[in-house]
Order: structure tokens, then C-alpha cells, then sequence
DNA sequence: CCAAGTTGTCTAGTTCAATAGACAAGTGAT
DNA sequence: ATCACTTGTCTATTGAACTAGACAACTTGG
């Protein structure tokens, strides 16, 4: 062991950060170790009495680190029993049916749609020409977060005509899910057309949204969505966490 | 504006990072936007009011994280004037006479080395070779943060001959210098033999020494200093903080 | 010199991270 | 059934972050 000069060096303070609290940096620790693939899926945490006896920390301060992990969908805590590392990802099958809450009800999941955000907009070029509008026509912009058992899934930007759904958004808050909400337009079909797949990272803002750090994987979704009569109805652009997503094309 | 459902989102939020402190966010938005450029060398920060009120933050705050890119040595604060960017580097000449107190000084600068842990160890092939002794030997090894103006500049490991400098970790720790060491053991006049430069990135260890961010630049410096007669006396693996220090080779 | 503007310092109060200890509730093996 | 072990919850305390407001000390330009 280097003897250090400052003071007595537990194993605390080589994780101090200034201005990051211990729980944290504590989470962000194992959340490494997990990722780096130390933990096979389903492997068994130290209790959290050893996590903190090692790191010389209070046992609440280590709970609310685990908490954090449990929050990002890295583990699952089993009362009694001990904490599991979670390494499995969602299987998201995309496919001319493609219904998030389906898709999670499926994998045994409780599924969740959450507005963040929305506004009306003038169309770009490239949404006007996907929905099959002017360019500048007024569209309206949803920000939409998914999540399964609490775990955010993935953020996507959607656009519908603003003339043909204007209060998309009051309804998509009350009813939480795209299906119902066109439902309530009398759209009891709609299929995918189109959906292009791309690779990135996340920014500040999706990683906050997203519960991730920056600079983690992100798979990029863009689609179009039509009625059963072939019209446009809806354009996304998704932003799914690679590291809980894994996507599923049929072909 | 994006109408967000959560709350009431001022610019407070958007910042707001779990775990983070808010003077840390702070202090690191204000990082990015200086290390990027947006600001020039002297270049005056908006009065701390001005900023408290954009975030919708207390003032206090603010100084806090104004006191934190102080200590990174970004920012210098005038009172009664305002708050100057600092991104002029440190003139590091490398040459045959490089004492780092003396390059600082001469840069009107308050030089500080403090030693931030030691060991002995057994030689690796490399570190043997360099200082001519047999693989395995006894040597001493340094870990030293240099500061200029208390803002980090360097962080350096260093190996001597443990035989002949059995106690140069207990003499430094004194001195605060590694020429008023050897000046213990007799060595009065040393010269740098030859120096090696490259570049990567800090790691977390690294970082938290040198107050910088992870993956931030570092200049690589390997080095062995002689004595007079041509024995080889120190090898030093440095690493200096690249927004902070330019190294000047002679030609 | 004067006045406006800016940084430095002080006091006071609220909220929350972290510590400390104890006990309940649940699991798993003997 | 029992016992050791683990997670969940509760109370209480300390210290730091952040807020709020006021005033002092200093700089700059007119």
C-alpha cells in the first residue's frame, strides 16, 4: 500500500468528489464495475453491511447508492435475500405492430408513458415530407419518457399534424399511451411503415431524462406511423437506452 | 419554449443532476462554455448577480462555484471589478537545468510540491535500466503534486536508488523539493539526461489531483536527471495539466 | 471627489446528506 | 421450528448546502 501524506486514507476518500455527494459517487463505483461486465446477470451483491464496512461509510449512505442503482434498472433488491445485479436487457421487437406498452406487458413489465414536454411547431422540411405536409405546416411536438417497472426505456420526440390531432397533448397526458390517444381521433388501426435504426450517445439532457450517465450508448429510432388506409399519422424520433433495450427486428 | 409538465422549469432545474451539487453544476457548465472558447484570455464573467438571477440561485452559490474554477485556475476574481478567464498556459522550458520551483518563480509564481504518498518498491526492468541498477533492485518511489499559485500543475512519480537515498521520501516531505533533497545527500549540480513527451487523458486518480474533470488532456512527461559525473540519480513519469501548462523544448 | 457597480464578509434560517443505533420483516439453511 | 443473515423502516443528531438580506471594501468612470 502507497502511504499517503494528507491524512488517514480509508477508502471514502479516494471516491470524494468535490461537490458530488457520497451516495453517488458510490453508485457511480458500482454502476462501473457492473457495466465492465465484473457482475454476470443475476450475480449477488456484497450485503450492504460488508459495502459499507469497505467503504467505511454508514449502511444508509450505501442503501441509498443501491437505491440509485435500482432507479438506473441495474439491480433488484430482494428483501431478506440480498441485491441482483440486472444485466438482461428488453427485448423491443419492432414490427408493423409496435406498441410500447404491448411490448412491455408482454415481457412481464408494468409499462409507462410520461408528456415531458410539447408544443406547436412549424413542420421542417424532413417531418413535412414524412407526414406528408407542407413544409411549415403546423405540427405538433410531443416529448415523450417510457419507462418498464420504473426504469426509463427510452425518450422520443413525435410529430403529428396540429390541423388533423390539436390537442394531442392534453389527451396523451390524460390517457398516457399514443394508442388510446389516436383511439379518441377514431384511429382503431395503425401500422409502422418505416423505421431506421441509428447508434449515438446521450447528451445532458437525455441522460438526466434517461437516468444514465453522459456519454452512455444510445439507440436512435426513427419511424412512421400510418392508418390503415396508407396515410401518415405520426413521425418519432426515439432515443432508447442501449444498455436496457436491446431491438428486435422480424425479418 | 417547451411547456414541461413536471413543474415549473427555470434554469435551476436543467442543471439539477441527482447526487450533484448545485454549485458543482454550476461551476462545470461554466467550465465547458471557458474550455470551449466562448470566453477569451482576460475576458470579464457577468457580475455574480447577473449570473445568480439567470439561474434563478442564490448568490452565495454562485461565488461558490466562481471559487471552484478559481481552484482549477480558470477564473481570477478582482474585487470591486469582476471575474477574468484565465486560459493562458504555464511556460513550461524543458532543458538541461529543469527545476520546476525555479520555472514557476521565474513566471512570478508561488511554486508548491507537496508529496501525496511514497513507497519502497522492487525496480521494474524499465526503471532499473534507467537508473543502471539490476531488475528487482530496492527503489524509492514518489507520487508529487506540483501547484503553481495553488492551482495544480502537475502530478509526478518519481524513482530513486533506495541504497543511496534511503530516506529522500522523509527528507522531500521536509524540504518540499527534490533539489533540496539531493543538495542532503551531497548532489549539488544535476542535469536532465534526456526527456520523453506524449499525450492522454486523465483517469479518475489523476483527475481528482489535478482539480480536473476525467479524460481531460495530460502531457506525458518521462525524464531522467544525472549527476555531474554522468550517474543517473532520478527517472520521473510526470503528468501535467495540458489546459494549464505549454512544455518548451529548446532546439 | 463622487456615485454606481462589483466582490468580500457576516448573520440567520431552512433543507437535506450522512451518521448512529435499534428493531421489524423477510429469507434460507439446519 | 429455529437461528443467522439480509433488507426495510424508524428516530435522533450533526454538519453542510443553499437561501435571504444587509453592509463593508474596493474599483472604475465621470
Amino acid at each position: 500500500m502507497l502511504t499517503r501524506t494528507p491524512r488517514s486514507s480509508s477508502d471514502k476518500n479516494s471516491l470524494l468528489a468535490r461537490g458530488v455527494m457520497l451516495w453517488r459517487c458510490i453508485a457511480d463505483e458500482y454502476e462501473q464495475t457492473i457495466l465492465v461486465g465484473k457482475y454476470e446477470n443475476g450475480a449477488k451483491l456484497p450485503p450492504e453491511s460488508e459495502i459499507a464496512a469497505r467503504y467505511g461509510v454508514n449502511r444508509h449512505t450505501v442503501r441509498r447508492a443501491i437505491a440509485e442503482l435500482g432507479a438506473r434498472g441495474l439491480v433488484r433488491t430482494e428483501r431478506g435475500s440480498g441485491t441482483y445485479v440486472k444485466t438482461d436487457k428488453l427485448d423491443y421487437r419492432i414490427g408493423q405492430r409496435t406498441r410500447f406498452s404491448e411490448i412491455v406487458a408482454a415481457a412481464g413489465h408494468e409499462a409507462e408513458g410520461r408528456l415531458q414536454g410539447h408544443r406547436h411547431e412549424p413542420a421542417s422540411e424532413e417531418i413535412a415530407a414524412r407526414l406528408g405536409l407542407k413544409a411549415g405546416a403546423d405540427v405538433v411536438r410531443l416529448e415523450i419518457l417510457r419507462a418498464a417497472d420504473r426504469v426509463p426505456i427510452s425518450v422520443a420526440t413525435t410529430w403529428l399534424s396540429a390541423q388533423r390531432y390539436p390537442d394531442a397533448a392534453k389527451i396523451f397526458r390524460q390517457l398516457r399511451s399514443i394508442t388510446r390517444t389516436l383511439d379518441r381521433y377514431g384511429i382503431t388501426g395503425y401500422a409502422r411503415k418505416w423505421t431506421r435504426i441509428s447508434a449515438g450517445f446521450t447528451d445532458a439532457v437525455d441522460a438526466g431524462r434517461l437516468r444514465l450517465s453522459v456519454h452512455r450508448p444510445i439507440l436512435v429510432v426513427e419511424s412512421l406511423d400510418v392508418a390503415a388506409d396508407g396515410e401518415p399519422i405520426l413521425t418519432s424520433r426515439g432515443r432508447f437506452a442501449a444498455d436496457r433495450v436491446a431491438l428486435i427486428v422480424e425479418s
